[in-house]
DNA sequence: CGGATACTTGAGGGTTGTCAAAATATGTGG
DNA sequence: CCACATATTTTGACAACCCTCAAGTATCCG
């Protein structure tokens, strides 16, 4: 994708993203749209951000899938959330200088570093923008919330579910996903293992039982769900915690 | 304890807390310890805000413990972060009208709430204060990482140890614990089942372990851990992620 | 076409859950 | 201070869920 196409692409899905939260003046939302990064483009499987480093600018995501872990001792990864198009995965490092995980291409990945400079700018310059910021935060610490829900409540099949029930409402947001609930899912079992909190096995296991009950199927990097209202149920999915309307 | 005592004592626990992490001046921690607050008090067991509501001030607890939760369709609980005195838990609610989540009183309980209308008067006159605000919620979300990765890949035993090595530091940050390392954990076993998704029983098996292997004495609401290395290095707790320095 | 990666399947073992009951601690009223 | 009711902790037996190891199959890419 063309570099200068993709910075401005992601710029407008983000003042889209904070207006449909928020509600932008149109001077605010131009602000946004003006913003100056630098866009980089990333293979799957690279390091965006490392746990330990001191970034000076925040990382948009522009295209692509990319995704928050943290390591164990022994090697192990847990995902922690999955970043789409709009999102601002490290916004957190302008006021926690060092980072305490990662962020990884989970796809090939274009992505705009917008400054920390010009972000602690115009929030200072910009009260509303500010707050309008700061709440993207508090969703993502929502998320955070219902995701230690469903890793200690809900069974592996519900779980399952509830990830794909999510990533289908984001994706619509942005509009990468229509009403006929097909719809790009580019990652590995594996990525899904370790945001679930299990072994790659049984993910397929649990996923071959979704398949069965005729609520999905999932190949070739595109996810199809054949019924909203049973996967959605069985996931007991309710996306008010995603805070959609402000 | 006394209401006014109590609500001077919560606010200067905030501002200690707020200065740590982000330095404030003279002018701004007075303003802190100046706000106005109705203090009222819950026995354990006590939700104090409910998933659903729209509250229209900030919880700031003054004594006790608190936490979040979340329940599931079939009466599943599972617990998302424990609350300690100078703790905000639903600062959230200033930007996020609606409750995703519950708050509840662990033990008896004192809390200050702020109104949302004067939180968002400092907010608007200073920014500083805005910023310091905000990283504590961002704190928060670095919190719920840290145990996504503890619920979804360490062992029982790890996780357990590491909510007792956080427990500890977050007590000694307030002044409620100390160098002997012996302090109050006034919660159930159920409860702390809850938090680690967990049944009562296997929670009760872990703890036996971790007894066994020298490392903690529990009994009477009282934590003691006997070796803090050994601890540790099981949880492999690294207090990075409470980001306690600016 | 060949090599690497990702997905699938099977077998067996470890962890954790459920159910039920006993033991202990806690709290309250007399 | 005791007696009782209640809540919490502890124990045992068994089943379900999930993990590991290992091998086989499919898919992707140069």
């Amino acid at each position: 994708m063309n570099t200068q196409l993709s910075l401005f692409q992601s710029l407008s899905t983000l003042a889209r993203k904070l207006d449909a939260s928020s509600h932008l003046t149109d001077d605010e939302e131009s602000i946004i749209k003006r913003l100056t990064a630098l866009t980089r483009t990333y293979s799957a499987g690279d390091d965006i951000v490392s746990e330990g480093d001191i970034p000076t600018a925040c990382a948009l995501i522009a295209e692509g899938w990319a995704c928050r872990y943290k390591m164990t001792g022994d090697g192990k990864r847990q995902i922690l959330s999955f970043h789409l198009p709009g999102d601002i995965p490290d916004l957190q490092s302008l006021l926690l200088s060092r980072m305490d995980h990662s962020l990884l291409a989970l796809t090939d990945l274009s992505v705009a570093f917008v400054p920390h400079a010009q972000l602690r700018d115009i929030t200072a310059a910009h009260p509303r923008l500010a707050r309008a910021l700061w709440r993207d935060t508090l969703v993502d610490a929502s998320i955070y919330r219902e995701w230690l829900l469903a890793m200690g409540r809900l069974s592996a099949p519900q779980h399952m579910a509830h990830i794909f029930c999510e990533i289908y409402t984001r994706l619509s947001v942005i509009g990468l996903a229509g009403p006929n609930l097909k719809f790009l899912f580019p990652i590995a079992q594996t990525d899904l293992a370790d945001a679930m909190g299990l072994s790659p096995v049984h993910v397929n296991r649990t996923l071959q039982e979704l398949r069965s009950l005729g609520l999905i199927s999932w190949a070739g990097g595109r996810l199809t769900i054949h019924d909203w209202g049973k996967l959605s149920d069985l996931a007991e999915f309710d996306p008010i915690y995603l805070h959609l309307a402000a």
